[in-house]
DNA sequence: TCCTACAATGGACAATGTCTAAGTCAAGTG
DNA sequence: CACTTGACTTAGACATTGTCCATTGTAGGA
């Protein structure tokens, strides 16, 4: 994640005490966290971050590219730091919990040009929904 | 539609104007309302109808299964009256037009045994993204 | 027609996200 | 190393989306 830090810095990003922190939050395989959850932990580090800097840095750095939205839970808005592995998410239709997945083959490829209605498409986003072995035990 | 209407009769619904609005405000190909878009379209039809009722009514057609919430906005939840015909969405990056579409091809069956982490997987939500060609001429 | 359980209402509340004005500080410059 | 400047942070008001509850209304059966 340092790597990280490092791309922000040669971009011209301004190192502050805050950004580190976010960055540091956001570090970790299968990390989907709210913005809320993010502030949460943020604080722990770092008690006097405000709100408003944690959603700017996130926005931010999902401008980069460096983080990724992704809208498995219909509330709020999730932070996948994975961004630079291609992958899809698998979410528990009871806990919520979130694991990364790599189906095979390309979604994309699988749209002919008769469904694409003229958009030129350059994305697609997979969500698997099911029960996870914690929750089915129960 | 009347069909829809039929069958939520048959399931016991008691049938109120404010019901029958909701239904008649979901009719059509290519509905993906928000709950708040929903409730502007009812108010015209039928002005003392309530945000409280709307938000009620989609969440029991929800239950029903007889309408898709969908997360294409990572705003607000989208209610998409398609139900009965399995598809998936193709969304504009920039005006945030939605088309439903159908790929070829089974996502489900393209997540190996080793990518499911002991889930019991039931369905898969895929949203491709894009530029319209409204968007893209501008 | 009358009853009653179910539904609708409206307003308070909660959760998530955005914006702004004012103060603070990282980092380049001399 | 101190100075300066513009980017960054802050607190809190505000906006949007969604939920809850006590009260009032009404669909549909008796």
């Amino acid at each position: 994640m340092s790597d990280l830090l490092e791309r922000l810095r040669d971009r011209g990003w301004r190192m502050t005490a805050q950004r580190r922190v976010v960055a540091e939050v956001l570090d970790g395989e299968h990390v989907h966290l709210t913005a809320d959850e993010v502030h949460a932990r943020a604080v722990v580090k770092l008690p006097e971050i405000s709100r408003a800097t944690v959603y700017n840095t996130l926005g931010e750095l999902v401008t980069l590219g460096e983080v990724l939205e992704v809208a498995t839970d219909k509330r709020a808005k999730r932070y996948d730091p994975n961004a630079h592995r291609p992958h899809h998410h698998l979410v528990c239709a009871r806990c919520g919990a979130i694991r990364d997945v790599h189906p095979s083959g390309d979604p994309l490829a699988d749209l002919p040009a008769s469904e694409r209605f003229g958009f030129t498409v350059s994305d697609v986003e997979v969500t698997y929904r099911g029960v996870c072995p914690n929750c089915s035990a129960a």
